[in-house]
RNA sequence: UGCCCCCUCGUCCAAUGGCAGGACAUCGGACUUUGGAUCCGAGAAUGGUGGUUCGAAUCCACCGGGGGCAACCA
């Protein structure tokens, strides 16, 4: 496993990563259960951004399409016409694309209304559907509870001509919103709630985004959606756990209406992520209510979100792979995924310097007006690519505050008073003074370093400590830095106290703005979107978006900090 | 309270009647020009009780716990 990763791998590839859906596909596969190609969909509503639990959906999804070669469509489950909107369609395709996944068809579900219609009908005229023409409360009531059973609509026993009559007038617009719907004629009394006469078609006046005003009758998931699956000729519909009851009438609808050999619907956890929320409805209110700057705000747990916080797709889709695929509900810890991007971010992109709150080093002994140039290397020895920039050097530095004691613990080994580190590339130095304003802070150090040093190594072989980094004054480019941290106080934002909202445990310092941080000089030429270390700091990208005119990173996530776990101590 | 699903290290996922394993996290050590990375090591789990079986995480029963379902949303 220590190899580095741009050498030649074995010729056969680690196993796939096997869960019961993939185990289950497999048997289909060598049974020829289907007779047909392998096919799945990802079917999203447009009606929001896709997350990273959508990420979860794509990668199996499409992850089997290439496992079994078989085929997956995207398809917008767009039959809603109130919520939807093109722009969600637009955004669901490209973060499709941006994992890296290509859909075979792309695919509408409101292309699919008038072949809706016409099983609306067939059902009619075989007896398992009828136009109810209860208001929707006395639907609501005639459905019963949990533990009584309903009522059956004085209307359920219409003649098949009645129904078809009405149907067709429901199609030519005759009727008001709400005045009839098309119902499954089923049980009212059925233990499965979804099963009790479950609503097909439903009359709305409305302007749909793609369909215009072309329709007003539209037909609910437990309609659409199975039959859309039938249609397609998809074999395995994967859909989330709270889907498990609709299986029954998704099984009843496929059959009822033909179909051979069918798509089978199978349901797995949705994914639950520590310090944030993955419903749309609450990620909608984060945006309406201004909590977040958009849907690609760096710290949402969208998809756009993520990949303007600096995320890859590789480290998202690696992400995804470790999670796995289970059917019990379960929440996964923020480390799991902050795993996932370091060791994604690790192995592929450059070392900077950046000093975030400056503290100005003046190198006493060091020629004014001189500045060398210090070869730095990119990647640190472990990481298996090359390349170097030049970084300044000159009499006066910045180093981080953060990296100088006056009056050290035992187990801080920056620079303290009489003490010698490492810049890092660059030479020894040891502090000999130190320079208080007014209130008493710390405005300045007074150090001198070793000529002998320069790179980094003493010729006498003596041993520093630390090694902490910095930039030339004179030289270095001043930065905003956005600090992103977990959107919410508590890991569970949907678990807060009766009469609380989510809202109320969102933490105001999920974004922590560093203005004037500085950045070495290398960085100025990179194109908007590079990402970087900036070293002992953490892994940054450059954001299109600058309030001050200054370039302006954005963290993706920090480091591994041990020393924060030592200064607890 | 009716129906359905689920319960394995702290967390996530394996083990498909036959040695409970991996990853993350944690702790310790080595190495280190990032207190990063890497390497080595450690601790850590089958909800409970019965039953079937030579043998049970796995099958059965009961108990306990968690979750989903009563939108003209998806």
């Amino acid at each position: 496993m220590s190899q580095p990763t741009n050498e030649t791998s074995p010729a056969s590839p680690p196993p796939a990563r096997r869960d019961f859906i993939r185990e289950m596909v497999a048997e289909d596969v060598a049974s020829d259960r289907f007779g047909r190609q392998i096919a799945t969909r990802f079917p999203p509503e447009p009606n929001g951004f896709a997350h990273i639990g959508h990420a979860k959906s794509i990668c199996l999804n499409f992850g089997i399409k290439e496992e079994f070669n078989g085929r997956c469509n995207l398809r917008f489950d767009d039959t809603n016409p109130f919520t939807e909107d093109i722009k969600y369609v637009e955004a669901f395709k490209q973060d499709v694309e941006w994992l890296g996944f290509e859909w075979d068809a792309e695919l509408y579900a409101s292309d699919y209304f008038e072949t809706l219609y016409d099983f609306g009908e067939l059902l009619v005229t075989n007896g398992k559907a009828y136009v109810d023409s209860q208001s929707d409360e006395e639907i609501r009531e005639g459905r019963g509870t949990v533990t009584s059973a309903g009522t059956e609509s004085p209307y359920r026993n219409r003649s098949v001509e009645e129904n078809l009559d009405l149907l067709r007038r429901m199609r030519a617009g005759e009727f008001p919103d709400g005045a009839h719907v098309l119902r499954a004629k089923i049980d009212m009394a059925h233990p499965n709630m979804v099963m009790r006469d479950p609503l097909l078609l439903r009359i709305r006046h409305a302007h749909h985004y793609r369909q215009g005003d072309a329709w007003c009758l539209y037909p609910l998931y437990d309609f659409a959606h199975p039959l859309s699956d039938a249609i397609e000729g998809i074999t395995h519909s994967l859909c989330t756990l709270e889907f498990k009851d609709n299986n029954d009438i998704y099984r009843w609808l496929v059959h009822s209406c033909g179909f051979q050999r069918p798509p089978e619907q199978t349901e797995f956890a949705r994914l639950e992520l520590d310090y944030t929320v993955l419903s749309k409805r609450k990620l909608l209110r984060l945006v309406n209510e201004k909590f977040v700057s958009g849907w690609d705000d760096p710290r949402m747990p969208t998809i756009a979100g993520m990949r303007r916080r600096g995320v890859t797709p590789e480290a998202l889709r690696a992400f995804c792979e470790t999670i796995g695929v289970a059917r019990k509900p379960a929440r996964t810890e923020l480390a799991t995924f902050e795993h996932a991007v370091r060791n994604d971010l690790n192995m592929r992109v450059p070392r900077v310097m950046c000093v975030t709150k400056p503290l100005k080093v003046v190198i006493e002994n060091y020629p004014e007006g001189r500045v060398e140039e210090l070869d730095a290397s990119y990647y640190p020895h472990d990481v298996p690519l090359t390349g170097s920039r030049k970084v300044p050097f000159s009499r006066e530095l910045y180093i981080e505050r953060d990296d100088f004691m006056e009056n050290p613990s035992k187990k801080f080994y920056r620079l303290a008073p009489n003490r010698e580190v490492r810049l890092r590339y660059g030479y020894f130095i040891t502090c000999t003074g130190i320079v208080k304003d007014s209130s008493g802070e710390i405005s300045e150090l007074r150090c001198t370093y070793d000529p002998a040093t320069r790179g980094g190594d003493s010729p006498d072989g003596r041993k520093v400590q630390g090694t902490i980094h910095w930039v030339s004054a004179a030289q270095a480019i001043d930065c905003d830095l956005n600090l992103y941290d977990k959107l919410f106080t508590i890991p569970d934002p949907d678990a807060v106290e009766e009469g609380q909202d989510f809202l109320s445990v969102v933490n105001p310092e999920s974004l922590v703005v560093i203005e004037r941080a500085k950045v070495e000089p290398s960085a100025g030429g990179d194109p908007i979107g590079s990402r970087y270390q900036f070293e002992r700091t953490g892994y940054f990208v450059s954001d299109p978006v600058s309030q001050s005119g200054r370039l302006t990173f954005n963290r993706t996530v920090t480091l591994r900090d041990s020393w924060a776990k030592i200064k607890e101590k």
